[in-house]
DNA sequence: TAGTGGTCTAGACCACCTG
DNA sequence: AGGTGGTCTAGACCACTAC
């Protein structure tokens, strides 16, 4: 479908041609039109009102580079872009999981899980440090994987997406491993992202804590309601 | 539309019968069906195979009553809830705002802007604190309008609505004014959220900070990829 | 009252998955 | 090869807005 619609004629806050106009300037029929304007209404670049028509939106500013988006997880993001994700593994180890672990895991059976450390860089700078629990179930790991993306790895090896995830954030004073990692006083503010990662099914595959030095990542989020 | 199909007849991982029999059975067309579908599938509750069918995911935990929704602006959620939301105002003022101001809100004229500081109760309880620009274009505003909730008194009065946000979140050291409030020591941990609030058309008309008590305040979001 | 977007229908074709 | 969901069409009716 052309999205194009917008960008190339229309500007400012005004009117677009009907419906009935576009469908038969595009040569397709109404209903498609409706659903390509639904999801350029989707995207806020435009919006509409029964009976009146629909109008062109105010350019939303563009996000900085600075701020990451809080709505995708770090790797997925980032293997996207032209940045650059490095991982310096304090930890790796396979165990059974604590009662507090296996209920964040959902985990049934007594299987055992990964468990490990990495500090991460971004760019070449310290980024965050990152503390993960994976059900050896899902997929078969080692440290060598654990140095580039494990997203990446699940969705080749296992064929495992990750489409969905629960993430709560929070304030936090850091610990003495923390605190050394950052080169920061111990005590001093990080942001804390405790993350649950699903698959395609609704089945949990991970759950991971990330530790952010203060002031220094900020996180974005653009909210739609409605 | 029906969105009951799944929450009555169908549970775990199983398949759905086939869009056709569906609309059969519903005595709708195929195109309505899939279009509830679609809606079902943005709720997370199923998923589709082309080729396949469709499946029923396994529930998602419920949110935990503690965590606040990150991306609902506090006062639309909690008006819409058994809580109750009051405030206590520290701060209220027209001034021309600082150039930082006025590149956040937008604003191309000098146009004053209202400045506002108000604690913030969430069942009787210190929630957060919160400091707010508007332009004075928007609405007329008064202090007894501030004691409830600025977004219903925008609703009914300048048939403006908040229908999008952009949401900055990071941690931070609490200041002097803000430990004095929270009766925490300064420089402890604090989460900040900032706020820009767009109405229909795309124009902001708000720009807010947010205060938050280390550790108490936890914040969850759900993310869908793809 | 006229014109707009919102929604639904009945039918068709395609892409994809499974046997 | 057969069955599935994904998509589009042409037409219709309704709800809402503006005049």
């Amino acid at each position: 479908m052309k999205r194009n619609i917008l960008t190339n004629h229309y500007r400012a806050g005004k009117l677009l041609p009907t419906q009935e106009e576009l469908a038969n300037k595009y040569d397709v029929s109404r209903a498609t039109i409706n659903k390509a304007l639904k999801l350029l209404e989707n995207e806020r670049l435009i919006y509409s009102v029964q009976g009146s028509g629909t109008f062109v939106r105010q350019r939303m500013q563009e996000n900085s580079s600075e701020l990451l988006p809080f709505d995708y997880p770090v790797g997925v993001t980032y293997s996207h872009r032209d940045q650059e994700i490095e991982s310096k593994i304090l930890l790796f180890d396979i165990s059974f999981p604590s009662q507090e672990i296996k209920e964040k895991l959902a985990l049934k059976d007594d299987e055992p899980v990964y468990e490990f450390k990495r500090l991460r860089y971004l760019n070449g700078k310290i980024h965050s440090l990152e503390h993960t629990f994976m059900p050896i179930s899902i997929v078969t790991l080692n440290e060598e994987i654990l140095k580039g993306s494990v997203y990446d790895y699940l969705g080749s090896e296992a064929k495992l997406k990750l489409t969905d995830a629960r993430r709560i954030v929070y304030s936090s004073e850091s610990d003495k491993e923390i605190s050394q990692a950052f080169h920061i006083k111990e005590g001093s503010p990080v942001l804390v992202i405790e993350q649950l990662a699903f698959d395609q099914t609704g089945d949990i595959f991970e759950y991971s804590s990330s530790y952010f030095p203060n002031e220094k990542t900020k996180f974005v989020l653009d909210i739609h309601l409605n």
